[in-house]
RNA sequence: GGGUCGGUGCCCGAGUGGCCAAAGGGAGCAGACUGUAAAUCUGCCGGCACUGCCUACGUAGGUUCAAAUCCUGCCCGGCCCA
């Protein structure tokens, strides 16, 4: 019924961080289907990339036979969890918050199936069972089973006490609204497994001891390791900011170059992690890719993979149309139909032609570069290129012609594009 | 509340009357080399109507031909005392 091996091979796969006792758990997942739940907090109104391997790792579940449960955090996301930050939070507003779990509920959808009979995905909102609780039942029915020993011993909750800043009895109860999230799910649906991020870890726990302590039934948990990048920065962090799932944030194209433009190092270490296919397969394709590191196979399996599970097939495919435009062959020798396909993924900029002549101003308006003085550098240092070729000092936009009467392809540096299409 | 030290560009940090749009480092941008990597090297790195002008060294005033630099008030932070 089950896929066996699971456990291992996501530890093979470097997932697996934390686990509750690894030898219990892996003959349970071999044994029969369980119920797992990740929670996802909505302090923004999209997801973004560093969500993902919370919902792969749904996502392998329900591929090996077990039913995953996606919590939007509509309730804890109210309170705010303290784990990995140096500092209280702000409260989000509720509207905003409802506006946020409505929008990323669509996201949490997305790389699960919710019509796989027995292994369909349940996606559930904690504030459903906790917005009604009295602050004396949750006291009573919660924080009776749980030490304040306990939570002080947390590694998030001493570093905060020791720092400045501070911890609010708000964040601190925190831990308490994720426990009870887990015995709810694990007594409604029968839940047993809940993963996280490391940082998790401790509100896990809790989870697990308040269900054999209220419940009298044992639980599993377990973590993923942080996604570290070779450099030290963190990941999914671009120049730009984070790179979202949410195509209007960041644009299929976008979401997708930014898996092609990993470094070596990370892309290798990243592919057991987000790619779906088989740690055999894979590791063919890192063979591949090591004897010949040029040709980014690795990079682009995962652009590939990830960009479809996100934005669908169709979106995957374009953005990769236009990014073997952009950065393949001559610009001018592209089709009506190629550049099209351009324009839809790479930022456009609508212009009249008798603006062509303020290029400093045009560059700086579409946001090619930060300002006038930004743009008078970037194209004294040849850091300019208008349909492919360098835009000298002096020469106007439309310097190197206009593309099937209609666009302007600019180029600043190595990989930042933009279009601007001449008004009709 | 008293004392004391400090608040400088995206960040760290030097500068204690003119030579200061402000050393140095980091980040960032561009160029070379490349593979839409990494490392390395070079240049840039407040704005604008760009051989000049404007705005900037917590804030508001003052002294001076001239202030990030001196004086006064205020705000904010560290430390010590109460």
């Amino acid at each position: 019924m089950t896929q066996k091996g699971l456990f291992d091979d996501l530890a093979a796969r470097g997932l697996i961080h934390d686990s509750t006792d690894a030898a219990t758990l892996s003959a349970r997942l071999d044994a029969e289907p369980i119920g797992i739940y990740v929670g996802f907090d909505p302090t923004a109104d999209s997801l973004h990339v560093g969500h993902l391997l919370g919902q792969l790792t749904l996502r392998r579940f329900q591929l090996a036979g077990h039913r995953p449960f996606p919590l939007a955090g509509g309730a804890t996301g109210m309170v705010g969890d303290p784990s990995g930050k140096s500092e209280e939070r702000n409260l989000l507003d509720r509207d905003t918050l409802q506006h946020n779990v409505e929008k990323i509920k669509n996201q949490l959808s997305r790389l699960l199936d919710f019509s796989a009979g027995a292994t369909s995905a349940t996606l559930v909102n904690n504030a459903d069972w906790t917005a009604q609780i009295t602050a004396l039942d949750f006291l009573r029915d919660v924080g009776k089973y749980i030490t304040v020993n306990q939570m002080m011993a947390k590694e998030s909750v001493k570093n905060r006490l020791t720092s400045e800043n501070g911890l609010s009895y708000t964040e601190f109860s925190y831990m308490l609204l994720q426990a009870n999230d887990f015995r709810h799910l694990c007594a409604t649906h029968n839940v047993e497994l809940q993963m996280g991020g490391s940082d998790q870890w401790g509100n896990i726990t809790a989870g697990i001891d308040l269900i054999r302590k209220s419940m009298s039934r044992s639980a599993f948990g377990a973590t993923w390791p942080l996604v570290t990048r070779s450099d030290g920065q963190k990941f999914g962090k671009t120049a730009g900011g984070a790179v979202w799932l949410d195509a209007q944030r960041t644009s299929p194209y976008q979401f997708r170059q930014f898996w092609m433009q990993m470094p070596d190092d990370d892309a290798v270490r990243y592919v057991p992690q987000f790619s779906l296919q088989s740690l055999d397969e894979l590791k063919s394709v890192i063979d591949e890719h090591n004897g010949a590191p040029e040709r980014r196979i690795v990079q682009r399996l995962l652009a590939t993979e990830i960009t479809t599970m996100v934005h669908g097939a169709d979106a995957a495919r374009d953005a990769e149309a236009a990014a073997d435009i952009l950065f393949g062959a001559d610009p001018t020798q592209a089709s009506f139909e190629a550049l099209n396909v351009v324009a839809a993924e790479v930022p456009t900029t609508v212009v009249g032609h008798d603006q062509f002549d303020d290029v400093f101003g045009l560059l700086a308006s579409a946001g090619v570069v930060t300002s006038t003085s930004d743009a008078r550098r970037t194209i004294a240092q040849k850091g300019i290129k208008v349909n492919g070729v360098v835009l000298e000092e002096g020469q106007t936009l439309a310097a190197h012609g206009v593309l099937h009467d209609k666009w302007v392809l600019v180029r600043k540096g190595k990989t930042t594009y933009h279009l601007f299409e001449i008004a009709r």
